[in-house]
DNA sequence: TCTGGGGTCCTAGGACCC
DNA sequence: TCTGGGGTCCTAGGACCC
């Protein structure tokens, strides 16, 4: 069977996807340690004490959107004395970690798809009762976690992702749903409305919605043709999820990752060359390091800024600047950086946020050396140095070693975290001892 | 130099995800 | 909504080729 060239192989009839959703994840976490948070308002703000990326069920019923502004809800927030956190982004990774090892333990095939989502696939299990498995899978996760997740099982993933929806918000189903029969497909997509469809977002929604498309069942009634011609070839293959034919299948081995960004809003405005040469410069310096600690290597590096909302032109400008050959050495890729910066930097400009992005990555074993490369001893020795300075940054978890250029004074440019947590698991220094010592005098 | 059909590659921008 | 940050995929259009 082919669709508009992509060969479809359609003998899935036996998939099992299982979706597992951390509910409220980055609240769930700060939670853990502060149980006096139980049922009351928590919300997490982005690294610059920017915007709301994660929101209690009290706060949501406050009407707080996800990913507004913190000055726009700042009174509904203290009205209601909800307690909010700087993002402590470690800690969650540590979290995610551990919610992902017991799934690997429990699936055969697991897919994290995100830090607090992962699909599953569970046919080869051959169970009758899947959903009292996803009940003790849940009730485990939370025991050896202390996180609440919710659980959709059904015959796709498009539909999975509905069904752990579903379990979410109906307390009936005790957090675990199972679009078993044909009957429970449609209820669930009678119940979930378009917006909510995994892969149609905010633009297509409305779209929808004029032409008479209001739930999941409705879209599910389209013909390809007209799905193809409101949304292309990927709103083709969500419908045809929706009819429970497998489109999407479980990524199991990660793919190498196509490109590394390291992007910042600034603490202010910044205009003098110096200080966004320091911000470019540590960007492409992490970028770098992160691009090592993956084996690759990159071919171009993208740099962008984007201008305070007050100028005219407030869209970002970026330019790419391609390297003479593949490489993850910070002194090549901070150079190109700073030649793009160069490029792009406006005087009459202040700027509001900037970045650096790896793109065209290539596996460092699959790159051969440049033939014009004429001198392949320097090449090694630059790259023992490279891996001489991961190993210090790594031993002393932090980048003590850095390139001159990255200005030790990072205060100019660097995020405000007024309301961070501790990092209870990932710094020895903040580790609570003192609390547990006190739980185990009384 | 223009017309024309047909193809590839690259890039910028859009839409989506969490 | 544009005061987060980090990703992926698709598409239209331009450059270039025969």
């Amino acid at each position: 069977m082919k669709q508009n060239g992509h060969t479809i192989v359609c003998d899935s009839r036996g998939a099992v996807f299982a979706l597992v959703d951390c509910n409220n994840f980055f609240v769930s976490c700060e939670r853990v340690f502060r149980p006096d948070l139980w049922n009351k308002p928590v919300a997490v703000l982005s690294n610059n004490d920017g915007c709301i990326v994660a929101r209690s069920n009290e706060v949501k019923l406050l009407g707080v959107p996800m990913g507004i502004p913190l000055f726009k809800v700042r009174d509904v927030l203290e009205a209601h004395k909800v307690t909010l956190f700087s993002g402590n982004f470690p800690l969650y990774g540590d979290f995610s970690q551990r919610v992902v090892k017991i799934l690997q333990a429990a699936a055969p095939y697991v897919e994290v798809y995100s830090v607090d989502e992962s699909f599953l696939e569970i046919s080869s299990l051959r169970l009758s009762d899947y959903t009292g498995w996803a009940r003790a899978l849940r009730q485990c996760i939370f025991q050896w976690t202390g996180i609440p997740v919710s659980i959709g099982v059904a015959s796709t993933k498009t539909l999975a992702k509905a069904a752990a929806e579903y379990a979410k918000q109906l307390p009936e189903t005790e957090g675990a749903y199972h679009a078993q029969t044909e009957m429970d497909r449609e209820r669930l997509l009678k119940w979930l409305s378009v917006s909510d469809i995994w892969g149609i977002g905010w633009r297509t929604a409305p779209k929808l919605r004029q032409r008479g498309i209001a739930t999941a069942y409705d879209l599910a009634q389209v013909s390809d043709a007209w799905a193809q011609a409101q949304m292309g070839i990927r709103g083709v293959q969500t419908v045809r999820e929706l009819k429970g034919e497998v489109w999407f299948r479980l990524a199991t081995d990660r793919e190498p990752q196509k490109s590394i960004a390291r992007t910042r809003s600034f603490g202010h405005n910044m205009r003098n060359y110096y200080e966004l040469e320091g911000a470019i410069a540590t960007f492409a310096a992490q970028a770098s390091a992160k691009l090592r600690s993956q084996q690759e290597l990159t071919e171009a590096v993208m740099i962008f800024l984007r201008p305070a909302r007050r100028f005219e032109q407030y869209q970002s400008t970026s330019v790419v600047i391609r390297l003479m050959q593949p490489s993850a050495d910070t002194g090549v890729i901070i150079e190109a950086a700073l030649k793009g910066l160069q490029a792009i930097y406006d005087p009459d400009l202040s700027y509001k946020k900037g970045g650096v992005i790896l793109v065209d990555l290539k596996s460092a074993q699959a790159v051969q050396v440049s033939l014009f490369e004429t001198n392949p001893q320097r090449l090694e020795r630059q790259s023992a140095l490279m891996r001489s300075v991961d190993a210090i940054n790594k031993r002393f978890n932090t980048r003590l070693v850095r390139h001159a250029s990255e200005h030790i004074d990072r205060n100019a440019w660097h995020s405000k975290r007024e309301q961070r947590s501790p990092a209870y698991m990932t710094s020895w220094a903040e580790l609570p001892l003192v609390r547990a010592v006190r739980c185990s005098t009384k």
